[in-house]
RNA sequence: CGGGGCGUGGCGCAGCUUGGCAGCGCGUCUGGUUUGGGACCAGAAGGUCGGAGGUUCAAAUCCUCUCGCCCCGACCA
């Protein structure tokens, strides 16, 4: 490709709330386009690199026997009516309706469409296992687009979605996904941490997200240093270390406490610390109340929470609910005198003389003790996980890192094939529910994480398996003839041997070419200058800078080996 | 959803507090000098100041509404 053709406007300058350095370059060199908030254009280099990570993906997935097909991404609202998740996903649904006024949502996935296409068209068991993928834009209406392909509204996913008889065949298909994605994302270059997760609304306990462990992420990361234990934090296990109280337990006192609703206005107005205070969280599981206890300072799991109860739907509880059934406004329960479900996070079992809300406006209730409570409290791990919290499995304190998550392996069993009826008949004769699970790739997400991981203060720095381009050929002068001659014939004998060349041919000065080239990030350069006359150029590597003379005849051979 | 910020030639920004001919840098075009790390000189084109309404002799500037974008936080009591 001749740069003088190429559609890359690079940019001097992005504007200054631009903050991720993945966001930045790719709009700086040319790559992406922002249309709308969450909604980006790729550009001719952004899209090479896609289409590369999507080869790499389609090796890997075929070689797996999966088989690709494409779907509609236009979906009738019966279909996610049907499977219950147009009311559980709703927020994220974008849709529009046809001239006729029925409704249609843009797939933000794409379980449903592929179980109704599988359970028309599977009938035996001869007719599994089925693994069937895509790659395809999905629509989310995220509640928040950020960091420009990090959280995007539109993206490139792939998505596929296993069928088999039997959890043998289930366990079977997800290992070779595991082994899959593991290649898939050492081919790019992406140093990935497997680490276990939550399935999200469907539930379910065996599933593993694939991050990339950045600053940039969303999600935060517990890792065990010795034992090599990953979760994430919605999920992560760890061993509760409950210190024995010192004090003797003191008589309870009500205490006025004007205004003081939240933790830290509590905190301030009795001179305490908050992990000296019980919060306590109404909350309505499936339509009846619960009071969730924990420290000041904790956080409520709320995954974990809602699977304690074996709860369909689990949100807070309105002003209102919370006035009915506590008898005190918002920021002043407490568990004395509570008389709806208890639910304590164990790590308060240790706890004396702390302070609470006295279910009344303004008061709260200071030294109190457990024997102070007269209802029954179940006590459970409710509380998220955080460093310095001790692994699970061997005791060592967690490390906390954020990560982008990659990829997402999940077993969803029955949990679309049974509302939408998917079944097969088996060598007994025997009508079955079809097992499945489900496996997601974020492609135009491993653009930013490459990018996010892989540069410097000049620009981008591509892996060769998924670079736009092998080589960047330069022609310092354009205008010298013998140059010029040098730099076409070495850009007719690289392409000559399949070679992938982007050939800066523009009447531009050397400087300006050398500063798009290390924004491009194209992962050799070529230079031909002022030794042209000797049929010598310089051979550099974008990453390391480092630079050798080459004669013409040598070129070729040379950038073969670098690219084996 | 809540809070904050920003919308001004193609891009990045100033001007707004205190109303009075719309500016700067980059880019673009023309001519010349340059030519290995985002050159220099001279000249030129290019903007209904996001939109609507209002106040005023006069609005980019003040007021109201609205749309868009960015950031922080999201029912944490």
């Amino acid at each position: 490709m001749r740069f003088s053709q190429l559609f890359a406007p690079t940019l001097r300058e992005v504007s200054a709330d631009v903050e991720l350095a993945s966001h930045r370059l790719l709009l700086r060199a040319g790559y992406i386009r922002q249309l709308a908030a969450g909604v980006y254009t790729f550009m001719p280099l952004g899209w090479r690199v896609l289409n590369n990570v999507s080869d790499i993906i389609r090796e890997e997935m075929d070689r797996a026997g999966a088989q690709e097909l494409l779907m509609p991404a236009i979906h009738p609202q019966e279909l996610w009516a049907e499977s219950g998740r147009e009311a559980t996903m709703h927020d994220v649904l974008l849709g529009f309706k046809d001239r006729k006024g029925g409704q249609f949502y843009l797939g933000p996935t794409h379980e449903e469409v592929i179980t109704d296409l599988v359970r028309r068209g599977v009938r035996s068991y001869r007719d599994l296992p089925l693994n069937l993928y895509q790659i395809q834009m999905k629509f989310r209406d995220e509640p928040r687009p950020r960091g420009g392909l990090i959280r995007a509204r539109e993206f490139l996913m792939k998505d596929a979605y296993s069928f088999d008889r039997d959890e043998a065949g289930l366990d079977a298909t997800y290992n070779a996904m595991y082994d899959t994605y593991v290649r898939i994302f050492q081919r790019c270059g992406l140093p990935i941490t497997a680490v276990d997760a939550s399935g999200g609304a469907i539930g379910g306990k065996e599933t593993k997200e694939f991050m990339l462990l950045a600053d940039a992420g969303e999600d935060s990361i517990l890792l065990c240093p010795k034992c090599g234990y990953a979760a994430n934090q919605e999920i992560a296990d760890f061993r509760l270390i409950v210190a024995t109280p010192a004090e003797e337990p003191q008589p309870m006192a009500k205490v006025d406490t004007p205004d003081a609703h939240t933790v830290q206005q509590v905190c301030d107005f009795l001179h305490t610390m908050p992990e000296r205070l019980v919060k306590t969280l109404i909350y309505m599981a499936d339509g009846k109340p619960v009071a969730a206890l924990i420290r000041g300072d904790r956080e409520l799991n709320e995954g974990r929470f809602r699977v304690l109860l074996g709860a369909a739907r689990l949100e807070m509880a309105t002003p209102e609910q919370i006035q009915q059934y506590t008898g005190g406004p918002v920021g002043f329960s407490g568990p004395v005198g509570l008389t709806i479900p208890m639910y304590g996070d164990e790590e308060l079992r240790g706890m004396v003389n702390f302070v609470a809300g006295a279910n009344a406006g303004d008061t709260h209730l200071v030294n109190v003790n457990w024997t102070d409570v007269q209802g029954n409290i179940t006590w459970a791990r409710l509380r998220f996980a955080v460093a310095g919290d001790v692994c699970e499995k061997c005791g060592e304190p967690f490390i906390e890192r954020k990560g982008v998550e990659l990829g997402h392996i999940f077993k969803l069993r029955y949990a679309i094939s049974e509302p939408l009826q998917a079944t097969f008949t088996d060598e007994e004769g025997a009508e079955k529910l079809i097992i499945m699970g489900c496996y997601g790739i974020g492609v135009s997400r491993i653009l930013a994480a490459v990018a996010e991981v892989s540069h410097d203060d000049d620009g981008l720095i591509w892996p060769t398996s998924i670079a736009p381009y092998h080589v960047h050929l330069i022609v310092a002068n354009a205008g010298d003839e013998v140059q010029r001659g040098l730099a076409e014939d070495v850009y007719s004998r690289l392409r000559d041997a399949g070679i992938e060349v982007l050939y800066d041919d523009r009447a531009e000065r050397a400087g300006i070419k050398f500063k798009d080239a290390d924004l491009i990030g194209v992962p050799l350069q070529i230079v031909v200058g002022k030794v042209a006359g000797e049929g010598r150029m310089e051979f550099r590597e974008r990453a390391t800078k480092q630079a050798e003379m080459l004669h013409v005849d040598e070129i070729v051979q040379h950038v073969r080996a670098r690219l084996a």
